[in-house]
DNA sequence: CGGGCGCATATTGTATACGACAGTGGGCGT
DNA sequence: ACGCCCACTGTCGTATACAATATGCGCCCG
């Protein structure tokens, strides 16, 4: 459909892009608005505008709120719309806690299961990581921060704990990408990640399981310190 | 709207009912279906059948659909429809592992902040359960237990982990409705809760933390030794 | 002069209509 | 005879059009 309407005017739908269908396309371009913070919190979604800057009807972007409503980035309150939803200090705490305790405990079930084909991709992925610190680029940061964790307790044998998991990790990154001034915490991470993904190939499963509580800890920490300096922003 | 289209036929959508929107209705209303067994897994979901079951449109019954998938209940695959979502034995271990390590978490911190309007309403809560017992409801018993954990662990100010232990209790809910000829175990369960209640008012914390631990871990284990023996259903 | 009611408007929710994709069966070529 | 290509059919995805609901303002009444 989409290339008939050239009427539409300034337009950018990724029909192009490997998504199947539009609605897909527009979640994950709302997805990236509100994760990068180009969308701040409180921010009322309308569909007409979104609609009109797409170029396309208000049927997909109803769907695409719909599955953003699913993973908890947006609220939608019937005849009254779509609000771009934050958390609070209290639900950042809750997510960190939760990421402390299950986190290290689906490695210590998934480390033995890696196979040399997931340490290579995870090697490759802590680089990408790296090279995109140096370069600087931290809208990558938090889609690759989070394809390590879960990769790391890809075979844990626990399905419903990876998506939760999952859920979490976004979560955290949106919050963190606000404040990330802090580019020592992210080198620090990127430590870490390395000295995990050695423990594991080396069989230290405990003391990588170790490590990554400390490492879960102490992001979640420097967030809510930060956080709690720059209280304005509520949910 | 609605009731324009007489034509429908057998139109059973509680417009009556206190939900807002068509949609939210339908998605209720299939929710239901699924949770009872009504939609078995891997059923699959045909929109124009339900939109005239309904006699409703399409758009209502997608929407509705991706409400449902959200909460994990259908499976969309984009140009090839909705199927009904099985839970492997695996997925239900995790379920309930999940359960057995956060709710008794979640319940020494909520419990001291448990008012005396909470326990007139988990103790009326508890009623209608054994009530339901006694009258063999069975499509009552998950939402009355559900009620009844969420609101034990209401005041946790954990917000994250709450909504998530609220669908992994959903989750429990069908699979143990399959094979609820155990009215043994639903009657045991309701003894527990009570225990755990007298527990929390008297102020024995950990000691009621620790029976909902052994309650959520029996129902478990019970439930997976069920499902083991009829070893049919796959995801 | 203040408070409650009713209309106007803006936005969402739903219906109908059309175009597009996936799966399938028959016809054709080799 | 076997395999490939093409048109067909069923279903889904999207566009357009209409109806219903919430909000803000002005007016009437107390």
């Amino acid at each position: 459909m989409a290339v008939t309407a050239g009427a539409g005017g300034t337009r950018s739908v990724p029909g192009s892009l490997g998504h199947r269908t539009v609605s897909a396309a527009v979640a994950e371009a709302l997805r990236q608005r509100i994760l990068s913070g180009a969308l701040a919190p409180g921010f009322q979604l309308r569909q007409d505008a979104l609609a009109e800057e797409f170029g396309i009807s208000r049927i997909p972007i109803r769907e695409a709120l719909l599955q953003l409503e699913a993973g908890g980035l947006v609220k939608i309150v019937p005849h009254r719309g779509a609000v771009v939803s934050g958390l609070s200090v209290e639900e950042i705490e809750d997510v960190f806690q939760l990421r402390v305790f299950l986190e290290p405990q689906l490695l210590i079930l998934s480390a033995r299961h890696l196979t040399p084909e997931d340490f290579s991709e995870l090697r490759s992925l802590r680089d990408e990581y790296g090279a995109a610190l140096k370069a600087g680029r931290i809208e990558l940061w938090g889609d690759l921060n989070r394809r390590f964790h879960l990769g790391l307790l890809r075979h844990a044998g626990r399905p419903r704990s990876l998506s939760i998991i999952a859920g979490l990790l976004q979560d955290c990154d949106r919050p963190t990408r606000l404040q990330l001034s802090v580019t020592g915490e992210v080198a620090r991470a990127d430590m870490e990640h390395t000295t995990i993904l050695d423990l594991c190939e080396a069989g230290e499963i405990v003391a990588a399981a170790n490590l990554l509580r400390v490492h879960v800890e102490h992001a979640g920490h420097s967030l809510i310190e930060i956080y709690r300096r720059s209280a304005a922003s509520a949910a």
